[in-house]
DNA sequence: TTAACATATGAACAGTTATTCATATGTTCA
DNA sequence: TGAACATATGAATAACTGTTCATATGTTAA
């Protein structure tokens, strides 16, 4: 391993960019779009919580493009829009579950 | 990927773990270490941080599990302690550089 | 156009966190 | 033992963040 600690914006992009894992709300949100899409709706329900919280929280994901959007009449249906999505996650289980 | 939504206490763990990858002294505190170990003295010398901010994070780092800890003589030594640090900071780059 | 629905947004609040300063603990060597 | 050095710890503070409530925006169908 011969990488240099990054320069100074992309270390803060790094670091914005894990901050967006270490929610459980949103993890939990991910989790529900690891198979499909969902509208903010459906995701509410599913997780119980305020559809205030759930779309304040998908734009935190949205802009750190790691869900897209599809508008469909009334519903906006978001999904995952990043295969780094589910290995970053799956990779900070292996550390937990060891 | 047929994975379920991770139950509580484990959602929680996961999120705490990138919470720790989600601040950019102790991601540039694991950098220092991809190579070798280092004193907290070394490290702090490196960044150019006060020694009190550099062990409080080591802390957190210790406390999660991602770093180790070797006392000689007066100094202490820190090195990563989980392949899996070097992997998920490799896989958030992927993303941020894309 | 209007009513009903789905989502987004802004302000406010409570809880969390990173850093600093001062100091304590632990180690070596004379 | 005492001085010098390396690291850890606690308290205080400032900045940040997630949730809620109220409301705005946008869409559909009548």
């Amino acid at each position: 391993m011969t990488d240099k600690i990054p320069e100074g914006e992309i270390l803060f992009e790094l670091a914005d960019l894990f901050k967006v894992f270490g929610d459980s709300t949103r993890l939990r949100i991910m989790y529900t779009l690891f198979e499909d899409e969902h509208s903010v709706g459906d995701i509410a329900e599913t997780l119980n919580m305020e559809q205030s919280t759930i779309s304040h929280q998908l734009r935190v994901l949205r802009t750190n493009k790691l869900v897209k959007v599809r508008r469909e009449g009334k519903q906006i249906y978001y999904s995952l829009d990043d295969d780094h999505v589910k290995k970053i996650i799956e990779m900070g289980l292996d550390h937990v579950l060891e």
